[in-house]
Order: C-alpha cells, then sequence, then structure tokens
DNA sequence: AGGAAATTATGCTTTTGAGCATGCAAATTT
DNA sequence: AAATTTGCATGCTCAAAAGCATAATTTCCT
C-alpha cells in the first residue's frame, strides 16, 4: 500500500470517520478541495508560528507533532499513525501553530483546506461532535503526559514510552519487537530527556533483559517489568 | 456579590457565553436542570475516577484542577476563575475524569447534568463550536505547559507560575499584590518543585527585589525581570 | 484563650540527571 | 577505497533540585 498509488474509494475508505458524518454536498465540496501528497522521512508539514491553512490526516506512513523549546531542545508532543488527523486545533482556537508537524518516515498525507472544514462544522453536528471528541481525548492525554513527563524519573519516562510506541505501533509479526525504529534521539525527545540518557537507560533496560536492542530495533521481553518501572517512576 | 444569593437573571447573565447559544426550549430544559452550590475552601468538586455527570461554571471564587501523580505529589493542571466552565472533557472522550477539582477559596458554582448538555450539543451547533473552541484552546496551552514544566528550570518555573497567576487573576488596587493568595505548597504544585524549593526560589525573588513578599500576598515589582527570567528557562 | 496542627524558613546532605569528552562503528559521500 | 558525517556507547564531572531535619511562625479548632 504504502507504493502505491491510492485511489478515490482508498482515500474515501481511509478517511471514513470523517467522510461518513459529511452529507452528498459536504462530501462534493470536500472531495473537489482535498489533496494528497507525500512526504520524505524528515520533511516538514507544518512549522510553529504559521497560520493554519490545511487539516491533514496520515494515510501511509507515520508523523511527529513536536515543539522546540528552551535552548532548541526538541520535544516530541503526539506521534502519529494512519489514519489520525492533525493540524486543526490551532484553527479553532484561532491561534498559530505552537508546534511543527514532520513525516517521520515516508508518508501519505491528506490534506484539506481548513476553511472548508470549519464551514461545515457550522453546519453539520455530527461532523463538530467528532471533533468535540478528538479534542477531548488529546486533551486527557495531554494532561497525563504532563503528570508523566514532569514526576517519573528517567527509568520510568522511557518505560513509558516504550509502552507508548507499543501500544500505539505494535509490534512485528514476532510479537515482541515494536513496530516503529526511531533514533535514540527521537526516543530522547519523546521522553523527556538528554539523548546521552536515553542511550544509557536503553542499555540498562536491555542488560537487565527488560527488552533486547538491535540497532534501532528494540525487543520487548518482559513487559511487566518495564509496567511496573513505568508505573512506580 | 460571593456572599449574596444569585437571582436567576444574574446567572443567566453570567453563563452567557454558554447560554447564548441556545434557543428557547433548551434554555427552559437548562434552566430546569441547574444547580448551585456553595463550596467551601478545599471542598471537592468531583474527584479522579469518578464518571463525569454534570457540567460545572465557577460563577464567583476560585477553583483548582489536579492529578495526584507519582508518590502522591501532586499537581495542579489548571486553575479557573469566574466565569470558566469544567468537567466536561472526560464526558465528551467518553473517560471517567482524571483528574481533581476542588474549591480554591469560598465559591459558588453552577453545575448542569451532563447529558442535557450532551443531547443539545448534538442538536445546537453554536454550542458544539463553543465547546470545539473551548477544548482547541485548552489543548494549546496544555501542551505549552508540557514544554515549560519539562523544559525551564526551577527559577523560570516559578517565574512562569507568578506571570500566569497575575495574567489570570489580575492585581489587587495597589496595582501590585497578585489578586490570589496560594500557599507555598500549592505554589510548588503549580510550578512543579517541592515545597522546600518553592520557598527557597520565593525568598531568592524577594532579596533580588523582584517581588516582595508578605505572608501569601505577593507583589511584583520587577516584571521585565520575572518575563526574562521565565523566558531563558 | 490556649493548645494543636499546619505553614514557612533555613541549613545541610544526597541523588539525579545534564554536560562533555572520547572512542568506535556504520552509513554516506567523494 | 578513502574520507567525512552521523549515530551509538561509555566514563567522568558538576550543577540542580530533591530530601530531610529543625526551628520559628501562623492558623485553626475547641
Amino acid at each position: 500500500m504504502q507504493n502505491n498509488e491510492l485511489s478515490l474509494n482508498d482515500i474515501r475508505r481511509l478517511i471514513s470517520s470523517l467522510w461518513d458524518t459529511l452529507t452528498e454536498e459536504q462530501r462534493y465540496s470536500v472531495e473537489e478541495s482535498l489533496s494528497i501528497r507525500k512526504y520524505k522521512k524528515n520533511e516538514i508539514i507544518y512549522t510553529e508560528e504559521e497560520m493554519p491553512t490545511c487539516i491533514y490526516c496520515v494515510l501511509t506512513g507515520k508523523v511527529k507533532i513536536y515543539r522546540d523549546g528552551v535552548g532548541g531542545r526538541s520535544q516530541i508532543m503526539r506521534m502519529l499513525k494512519p489514519v489520525e488527523y492533525f493540524g486543526y486545533r490551532a484553527y479553532f482556537a484561532n491561534e498559530r501553530y505552537v508546534t511543527t508537524a514532520a513525516a517521520f518516515e515516508p508518508s501519505t498525507i491528506c490534506s484539506i483546506p481548513i476553511t472548508i472544514i470549519g464551514d461545515i462544522v457550522k453546519q453539520n453536528n455530527h461532523l463538530a461532535v467528532f471533533f468535540i471528541r478528538q479534542l477531548a481525548a488529546d486533551l486527557g492525554q495531554s494532561d497525563e503526559r504532563t503528570v508523566n513527563l514532569t514526576q517519573k524519573h528517567i527509568r520510568g519516562r522511557l518505560a513509558e514510552s516504550l509502552l507508548f510506541l507499543k501500544e500505539n505501533y505494535g509490534l512485528e509479526e514476532d510479537g515482541a519487537t515494536i513496530d516503529i525504529y526511531l533514533s535514540r534521539e527521537d526516543l530522547a525527545s519523546l521522553s523527556n530527556m538528554t539523548t546521552s540518557n536515553a542511550i544509557r537507560t536503553l542499555s540498562n533496560f536491555a542488560s537487565e533483559r527488560i527488552i533486547a536492542i538491535d540497532g534501532r530495533k528494540i525487543k520487548i521481553i518482559n513487559e511487566d517489568a518495564l509496567r511496573k518501572i513505568s508505573k512506580i517512576g
């Protein structure tokens, strides 16, 4: 799927959680204005300070949403997979973007002008409720994340990130390897620590036989131990 | 105002940002089911793990939303003032509460059964858009907060909190004293640090003539300095 | 009013994690 | 194939912040 072209029907099917809320007329208007684009690894989709122009949906690939914090230290806020939507919060809050979005690996992204969606939201309750649900869920996650990142110690934060990656992206056929490969630097940025400490802590987990590492591949050996470490902080 | 009874018209005026979106019929239904209650200082409005039953609106007083984190260390997530709404996120995300809400000082709180509001949202676009805006703004703030709390050093975090309190609650007649009195412990919980460090850092700010402290009263003497400290982290 | 409990202040110790330097290996470029 | 860059690993040092103890002060409760 990654390398092939997507047909219009594929797209309709992929974006169904939004598509299904629309009327005939609204579907026509969305279909007229949507566009599909491929992004290379690390290619930027939008950046901090920009005015929002589109809502995006990951069709294939993976996307990271991050912020450049104090002293250029960047912090990954969210990681997305198919078929998740992003880039619309700032528009609804009437703000510029406070984050940057980039393709984490080669990805196909669908974009729809946000004003089109904004107009439909004002008429279509199903769509409005769709966004309320998304935002409410994201806000809960963001709040949880705040506490996790601020209160847990390094081992707890890394354990938490590994579990998150497993939940979010799943495992490969072997039933153990996390189905996303991050550099130590990205893992650090996701877990709020320096690259050095991500490397060190990952090595420690490996020598404690909690995980096994092979380059960027991470196998979870003892998930219970990870959960325990994540829980106690 | 704090100590008097509120008339129905007072209430309608106070909750106008929500009220104004409603039809006659919906107003009737809300008016039928809303209730007003006074909460004492530190009295709990709802707690973590509970199922959401109501949406709340602060009519008078102040409310804190906090989470009990690792090792009983609590973290203040948000502080509310009249006329802000809270307690609805979990319902829209179809979750239990992940936070606790408590009156920070004697407060009058309006509550409306959340199912009533949920039903109206499904029919009334203005109300749906109202919640989309609220949630989108809160999510942006939560994301900003995550980066601030994780990346700034102690002085930066405390400076940031003091500026937030000033923006949010304003100043007293003297044009300098922040119009909310927090214990050092709450200030710590808002700034993600231990009580010891909140006390120490506050004393340092005072001896640097950036602020003046008199018990729980905090006067901002040099706001520029505070901004600088908050910015550089 | 008076005693108990909570809050604030201050000093000292210990732990955590950031910051650097160095070495090595793999990947990319020339 | 050599050279350069990038990423991973490890050790060492140092600063930041947590933890703890003690005392003074204020607030709360009966």
